[in-house]
DNA sequence: TGGCTATTTTGCTATTATATCAAGTAGTCA
DNA sequence: TGACTACTTGATATAATAGCAAAATAGCCA
């Protein structure tokens, strides 16, 4: 693979790295519906707060979220508006692949 | 947050964590075009074959791509007809980024 | 059967990612 | 100014992943 396109390819993963976190899913799910402040993603993560801090740094590099700060809060919101689409299309590999693990159950117990 | 919403966005980080990296990248941009087998794919890549095959079983076990058996060759195919659309939504991310960063840089320079 | 080709698996080391705690920064308000 | 709140950063220990090479498996054909 010439370096060019490697490098192309290296550009997407990172996003796609980036998102590959449940907490940074959830994070990003919440975010869909509307901004949050850290302290609100924290009530509902339940994680300690310099982890979510840093997860949120992660999206933000990535040019998922972007944030604004009001008084001492800091509000992130998504930046990428396809990104449920994109999500959708990951649900279906999930359904996808549980199909194929019943399918596979099915004929192993026919036998 | 609780431990069934969590378990859902892990099923879904373990499908992005499979997508993050080059070179699965590489594989699944052409397996969207048309099924391959490992020796097309290794010509293409020009990595140790182990490597290349080790990237499949990790698209494979996450529903991403199937294969079939021909002779002595495994051909691969996309199973997830959705990825493309979704790779053009990461590519949007990606162009988003650079664009900020260019704002950025206009701005600093006209300080 | 034996030798050949295509692919996968295993064992190993090096690299990278994650979580946590402690310390640091930044904005507010008395 | 100093205490307080909201958040970020740094250091470090632990866990996960990548890539190579050697060994193993599977199908073909003489």
């Amino acid at each position: 693979m010439n370096k060019k396109i490697k490098d192309k390819y290296e550009l997407h993963a990172q996003v796609l790295k980036a998102l590959s976190h449940s907490t940074r899913l959830f994070i990003v799910n919440e975010l869909a519906r509307n901004e949050k402040c850290v302290c609100e993603l924290q009530e509902l993560i339940e994680d300690d707060i310099s982890t979510i801090s840093k997860h949120l740094s992660i999206l933000k590099q990535a040019g998922i979220i972007e944030d604004r700060k009001e008084g001492l809060r800091v509000y992130y919101r998504l930046r990428l508006k396809c990104l449920p689409m994109f999500l959708s299309c990951v649900e279906n590999i999930i359904i996808e692949k549980t199909k194929m693990q019943f399918e596979l159950l099915n004929l192993s117990s026919k036998q």
